[in-house]
DNA sequence: CTGTTAGCGCATTCAA
DNA sequence: TTGAATGCGCTAACAG
């Protein structure tokens, strides 16, 4: 563990002024071949790394990146961190962690933002917001600081967003199901105040339909993304008359999958063979539950990879807009009204959207149900 | 979204000089209660925030506090970061997360940890390294850099650390085996390199020892803490003659506990009624699977609370030092002979051990094995 | 191509 | 009890 050696340190051992030593360590073009290497050489061998406090302070622009995630419990947000901490780790950027607590999560994500924004530390945020918390993002993205939803985009869709494409996967997993042969097909929806569970009821309605199937009311139910609300909502479905309730049911998350199984387990129902289940996300604890659960996988660690690249390039790109205008233009918010908020490029956001995958385990059953002579 | 104010704003507006205003937001004494008033009054109503990057470079010290994880996919890394993060959320820091990539898993702990202490970013670090990672976790300590380690300690216990009774917690899921009658007890170790994997073999045999039965060397297997390794195990348990195959499993993490569970199932062992089975650290999923896992609950949640409440106290106990002792001295290591190196205090190192708790589920039946007539 | 100058926003000496 | 001056380590403007 060597000593701490500053700027003047290298400049100093390598007979030039640390003006010269800034100018390679930040890659500019106007040094002498030889004296490039020289400098270079021995930042290595001093192990020499630049102060990330220091860096941020004068050139106003930190090397860090905030992330903000919800709760911890949420069984996907460790994918996708670990995406993003991969990603963050080859890069020269270092992961500040913001998460909403308690108190935060109701209505206080707005605070949180305004934290994060008020320290200035960090260049760009990455969020993991559902819903209409996004409207905080909104307002950052409009005033210029760099951001990106991942997972839920928002409402309307003008962030920089990286998902999976919900409707898709949605219309896929619904699909399996009619192709088992299942023609009364039961979803429980995630909350519909978040994009994703809508566009998960817009695949399921679209297969539906596809297969003239229309989609019955009573077959749909509304839950909370949570084990308890799918038992719940599979109560609700065998307290029909036997003839109305569903074959099979497309859960909108694993996690309310798992009430649905043991709704089951406590009443006696087999799953595959008297119910088929699909769920959504394809978390890890859903290839341990009985049966194993089919379901739709989302790319959450390359969610976060591809949410921290694009977060990346909007920042440089930011950079470049903040060299060429007057300084110190970016932390002035007060004087924008809102004919001064600039479209960060004139192209529209970046967006991007990710496939999903089936996968397929035994939750479905294996065999076609009701058509053994098409085989 | 106010403008982004300065020190000096502040102090403009206070008719005040910036000194004055730096004196109050640092709980200085000597300040004039009025002006003292007059300045928080102001502070308030423009919603300063001082600039962390500049109190860094200024005051010497950083207001973040980094945290070292291994990979997110240790189901306990979540609930452990859970309880980190809303402990920081809480103080006037910000947590930076630093995690091992597949690179620097295998020996390149050092790099990650020189790389943390050379960008001087943070206060300190809270670590959750098992095994031998630790020593470079004591070489930071021992450099009189705040560290604390969180999970597994180190060997030899000479670094802060917060943790769970490991041993206590084996003795008792132990315990519970022979109280339902088995005597038969087979043990999956943890890896033996890990302290934590040292300590719940020590309460599975001090339990047996209590009931005067001998540890039998062909019923413990050393696995690697993954599900693979617990399946294994079990395979070779019922290769052993009918007469000497246990008749339970202490599994050392839940993990290893599904192996069990995976082997059982496809070989049609009946479990609790042909092979009970406890698990150690109840991560989420052991509710989930059938049987459901009877397992010992780590306060995963409260071992990150108080990594950083510690890691905090001995923050601030060593800028009082550094307070005290002639300035910069805290960043220079070179200059330190091992005779130098000092004992953060008098005091020994702090050890925070908590206590573990028996979640009784159905993997070990609910009924006494052999004993009816003492019912 | 290179060095000099002047700060970034704050904490900490000093002197008043 | 307060203010002015100095510097943390680095980048960016300006001249050479």
């Amino acid at each position: 563990m060597a000593r701490k050696r500053t700027i003047d340190d290298i400049a100093r051992l390598a007979g030039v002024s640390k003006t010269t030593v800034s100018r390679v360590l930040n890659s500019k073009p106007d040094v002498d071949p030889n004296t490039r290497e020289r400098i270079l050489r021995i930042v290595k061998e001093e192990g020499f790394v630049p102060s990330a406090t220091a860096t941020g302070l004068a050139g106003g622009r930190s090397h860090l990146l905030g992330v903000l995630v919800p709760s911890f419990t949420w069984p996907m947000i460790p994918d996708i961190v670990c995406g993003i901490a991969e990603t963050i780790g080859n890069s020269a950027y270092e992961l500040v962690l913001y998460s909403l607590n308690d108190k935060t999560r109701e209505n206080g994500e707005g605070d949180v933002i305004d934290h994060i924004l008020s320290t200035n530390l960090v260049a760009g945020l990455l969020a993991v917001l559902p819903g209409q918390s996004s409207k905080f993002v909104l307002r950052l993205h409009q005033h210029g600081f760099p951001v990106v939803l991942i997972d839920d985009q928002g409402d309307p869709p003008l962030v920089p967003w990286v998902g999976a494409d919900n409707q898709c996967g949605a219309y896929d997993a619904v699909k399996h199901l009619l192709a088992l042969g299942h023609r009364r097909i039961a979803h429980i929806q995630g909350p519909m105040k978040y994009v994703c569970s809508r566009d998960r009821y817009e695949g399921y309605c679209r297969a539906l339909q596809e297969h003239g199937i229309p989609v019955d009311p009573a077959l749909v139910i509304e839950g909370a993304f949570e084990t308890p609300s799918g038992r719940e909502a599979t109560q609700a479905f065998f307290s029909l008359p036997e003839d109305q309730r569903p074959t099979a049911i497309f859960a909108g998350n694993d996690l309310m999958a798992f009430g649905v199984l043991a709704f089951a387990e406590e009443h006696g129902i087999d799953v595959p063979g008297d119910l088929a289940l699909v769920g959504f996300d394809s978390i890890s604890s859903s290839a341990l539950v009985r049966p194993s659960l089919t379901t739709v996988k989302q790319p959450f660690q390359e969610m976060g990879q591809r949410g921290i690249e694009l977060l990346l390039s909007i920042i440089e790109q930011s950079d470049q807009q903040r060299l060429n205008v007057r300084p110190a233009f970016a932390r002035d918010f007060t004087r924008l009204s809102s004919s001064d908020i600039h479209e960060p490029s004139s192209a529209p956001p970046l967006r991007i959207q990710l496939a999903t995958s089936l996968v397929v385990r035994a939750s479905c059953g294996m065999q076609q149900r009701s058509s053994i002579s098409s085989v």
